[in-house]
RNA sequence: GCCCGGAUGGUGAAAUCGGUAGACACUAGGGACUUAAAAUCCCUUGGCCCUCUGGCCGUGCGGGUUCGAGUCCCGCUCCGGGCACCA
């Protein structure tokens, strides 16, 4: 062996070795648990960044450590390549998404590689292939048959310049990205898959899942947002007419202090008033302005119009106004909702805004109510009781709603409903960059699905797409075609799938064996059914709710669809934390936003270390500081971990990633410390180097007891994927192991070492166990378990604390009863000392930790 | 705005069930080795006080529970993730 470590050789030596004895390619083996490891397969934008290397280094130490544990271990690796960003580099550089998108896959397949990952290679797949993506619209048929799928208007939106749709992320203070035009909503048909058929399922089976992060279930949980309400109708006469307007509401208990109803600008009756009145018609359509997100609308100054339009209490009879207001949603619920100002809060600022009344219809005991201001207690459903509510007066939330549900219901008027928040998933994109939505417009027939044996509708990709819409719609030979109902010629729908819908399902098709991918003739198969579920994912934080919640609906269908036999794709999921860096940016001269990668500014900070501003190096012009965020290739804060790899080498990239935080934490990007982790393998190869020439001699049981302690807190770590604690040891392992005499267990300790390591750093740990001949392949050894006997202890060492502060230690034998502890902390110097004769109250000790005396 | 997280030295962090706060590293400072540099090794490194034994304070802020709180509870602040067409 060198005497010199040099990762270069080291790395290329073993990743040699496993190309050679394709050591990651696996089949079903019956005769072994399996474990399928599963990271989120990357985007490919151009380069690896360390929010990659982390998420694939602590899937890669999972999917080794439990290789060595003897597992059957599935670890692939794939391209999620559909999307914007390619149409966006093409827009920049006039090359087509197909070409870029492909180069960047064949850089990225080197860089991942060049780290070690334990990748079945022979599995890889590209979701913009047409062998994969065949089975997306395959199904989507069959969701189509089924009336999972199904055809709606949609909002989206709409830049009048480029006459394009436009990305929520292209929208930029209300303004298209590259025009600078304001930007409209716009209504246009489109696809949805009703994953709201399957909410109780996907609501109800969180609790199936614990080897889910709480926190995760707990957005996932918000997000479909059950919830026990009334649905009922406040009748009305319209020119002679008798209609009914139908809201939703949790809150029945408050119906008596309604004192008004506001409808969303899209609901037919905020239409009808607009035709009549001019007023209306320009505060609707001033409601089209912005852009098509939540957050806008929820952040929104509250703003209405009122109709003249009255409807009738459905108890009272009394007459409401009906106001058209921009903060009701069409998409939830009935697109209108009842308005009681006293206990709703924005119901409270909207009417305090308009003028419009405010009446109590809850009281919380002990508490005064004021118009004036809002207090949170309005809204209390717990402790309030009605009242100015006639026969409903002294009645709890509870017994409220249920008392009016009935009188509703006997009028006709209404019924207790379940509501979810949980809306139907549109996934028509007017997008070039996508899997085509297999549907034929046919002049007679209407749009008609492609027939199976003419799947798959390959996407042409050569295109390149400018930004003033989908480039497909110019493509004749992808147009035109027949109907297959009538044979007229007919044009094919251009519009492709939500990228969502790719990773959907990416998980099952890994697993198929090379047969069924050669022939693709089925989408799933035996594989499949040995491989999944998943038993460990690993992805960010930032999945938590949409891809998570796909993924488990699509799962679903297929499962009802007799394709798989798991009702979950995901057994453990590890939730990994987001990988941050400074972000800096600047306006275009359009109105667009270009951004800065932080090493092209020079940053300025204010004396408590903020920053307060920066100056791009090129041009010394100020450049706004935009915070802290996840890297990403659209705001240029990624970081190459190229140049790391290339000086220090893989395993070092690898340590540094795992020692710098725990997984699950969110991680700002500094690369000091790196050097730290570099000079710990040095170390251990020079440790290496001389253990291998020096004769051991001396027995000295300390060493042996502190590898074995070590050892059985990493295992417990590593159980519980802590993964920056189990590097910590490993340099604890090596500084013991450096300070102890060169014993008969300096070998074995080493030997723990190196296989408590090799997850973390596969490459270095490799060549060593070769070159000590501790074996042939360090992946063949049996993974260390910590000996009992190893661990035993004569005597501890107790903390003692009077009044709970520390104020010395004993050390006692470790068989020593509960009365010898007490007498030996009384008889000891600091007990006496801080004691001073005063008598002790009460004595608390907590085995092999503390004795405690309170005076 | 709504939902979900986070905050511990100059820095990344550790503290397994409410029980010794700061393990393991980085940085910085000092020293050894060396013609020199690199590399390596040793020492110091939360703040304040103290001649020493040692003492007091300290886990974002303000309260509370407890013999004992980084950890539990209540109320805030700031930062991050998500909000359905970024992936």
């Amino acid at each position: 062996m060198q005497e010199k470590y040099v990762p270069a050789d080291v790395e290329a030596a073993a990743q040699a070795y496993w190309r050679e004895t394709r050591a990651f390619e696996v089949r079903p083996d019956p005769s072994r648990p399996k474990y399928y490891c599963l990271s989120m397969f990357p985007y490919p934008s151009g380069k690896l960044h360390m929010g990659h290397v982390r998420n694939y280094t602590i899937g890669d130490v999972l999917a080794r450590w439990h290789r060595m544990r003897g597992y059957n271990v599935l670890q692939p690796m794939g391209w999620d390549a559909f999307g914007l960003p390619a149409e966006n580099a093409a827009i920049q550089n006039r090359v087509p998404p197909a070409r870029w998108t492909y180069d960047n896959i064949a850089y990225m397949k080197k860089q991942l590689q060049s780290l070690g990952f334990a990748i079945d290679w022979s599995r890889e797949l590209a979701t913009c292939r047409p062998d994969y993506y065949k089975w997306n619209q395959w199904l989507f048929l069959r969701m189509l048959e089924r009336g999972i799928a199904y055809k709606k208007t949609q909002i989206v939106n709409w830049d009048p310049v480029d006459q394009t749709v436009l990305a929520n992320e292209q929208v930029i203070d209300g303004r298209g990205w590259r025009t600078g035009a304001l930007v409209e909503k716009r209504e246009i048909p489109g696809y949805y898959l009703a994953i709201t058929k399957y909410a109780e399922e996907l609501l109800a089976e969180l609790e199936k899942l614990p080897g889910w992060p709480e926190r995760v279930k707990l957005m996932q949980a918000n997000w479909i947002g059950k919830s026990q309400g009334v649905r009922f109708a406040f009748p009305y006469t319209l020119s002679g007419k008798e209609e009914k307007l139908w809201v939703y509401t949790t809150r029945a208990d408050t119906i008596m202090g309604i004192t008004f109803v506001a409808v969303a600008a899209e609901h037919p009756l905020a239409a009808f008033a607009a035709s009549r009145d001019a007023r209306i018609a320009a505060f609707v359509e001033e409601c089209k302005r912005g852009k098509v997100c939540e957050a806008d609308l929820a952040t929104m100054e509250k703003k209405g119009v009122p109709t003249g339009i009255f409807v009738r209490h459905p108890l009272t009879q009394e007459p409401i106004e009906v106001w058209v207001a921009n903060y009701v949603l069409m998409g939830y619920g009935e697109g209108a909702v009842m308005a009681v100002p006293a206990h709703d809060e924005r119901d409270f600022a909207f009417a305090q805004k308009h003028g419009l009344p405010i009446k109590q219809v809850i009281q919380v005991p002990g508490k005064t109510f004021s118009p004036e201001a809002w207090q949170d207690w309005y809204a209390d459903k717990e402790n309030g009781v009605c009242i100015n509510s006639g026969k409903y007066d002294g009645l709890s939330h509870r017994e409220a709603v249920e008392a009016i549900a009935a009188d509703l219901a006997a009028l006709g008027l209404g019924e207790k409903t379940t509501q979810y928040r949980l809306r139907d998933w549109g996934i028509s994109r007017q997008r070039y960059w996508g899997c085509p939505i297999p549907i034929i417009h046919c002049p007679s027939c209407g749009d008609v699905p492609v027939p199976d044996e003419q799947l798959p509708v390959v996407l042409p990709e050569d295109c390149v797409p400018d930004g003033t819409g989908n480039p497909l719609l110019l493509r004749e030979d992808f147009l035109r075609c027949d109907c297959p109902r009538c044979g007229a010629s007919a044009r094919r729908e251009t519009d492709t799938m939500d990228t969502f819908v790719d990773s959907s399902w990416y998980y099952a098709r890994y697993a198929v064996e090379a047969a069924t991918r050669e022939k693709n003739e089925r989408m799933v198969d035996e594989g499949t059914a040995y491989w999944m579920p998943v038993d460990q994912y690993i992805g960010g934080i930032e999945h938590a709710i949409l891809h998570l919640l796909y993924s488990r609906f699509w799962s679903k269908v297929m499962r009802d669809l007799g394709l798989v036999a798991y009702d979950e794709p995901f057994a453990n999921l590890l939730t990994q934390g987001m990988v941050l860096n400074h972000i800096f940016s600047r306006r275009s001269s359009k109105g667009g936003i270009e951004y800065f990668a932080p090493d092209e500014v020079a940053i300025e900070r204010d004396p408590d270390g903020r920053i307060v501003g920066a100056r791009l190096l090129r041009d010394g012009a100020p450049v706004e500081y935009g915070g802290i965020g996840t890297m990403s290739k659209s705001k240029k804060n990624g970081v190459d971990p190229q140049a790391l790899i290339e000086k220090y080498g893989a395993d070092t990239a690898r340590f540094f990633i795992i020692f710098a935080s725990p997984p699950e934490q969110t991680l700002e990007w500094s690369d000091t410390g790196v050097e730290g982790a570099f000079r710990f393998l040095r170390r251990l190869w020079a440790f290496a180097h001389q253990l291998r020439t020096t004769q051991p001699s001396g027995e000295s049981s300390g060493l042996r007891r502190e590898i074995h302690r070590l050892l059985a807190q990493a295992n417990h770590d590593l159980a519980k994927t802590q993964l920056n604690t189990v590097a910590s040891a490993c340099m604890k392992m090596l500084n013991a192991l450096e300070k102890a005499p060169q014993d008969a267990h300096a070998r074995e300790g080493f030997s723990i070492l190196l296989r408590l390591l090799s997850p973390i750093c596969p490459h270095i740990t490799h060549v060593l166990w070769r070159a000590l001949d501790y074996g042939e392949d360090i992946l063949a050894a049996p993974w260390p378990e910590a000996d009992a006997q190893a661990l035993v202890q004569d005597e501890i060492e107790l903390v003692l604390q009077i009044n709970g502060k520390l104020r010395g230690s004993l050390r006692i034998s470790a068989q020593a009863t509960r009365e010898e502890i007490e007498a030996a902390a009384l008889a000891c110097e600091p007990a006496r000392k801080y004691l001073e004769g005063r008598a002790v109250k009460k004595i608390v000790i907590v085995p092999n930790r503390l004795i405690n005396l309170v005076v």
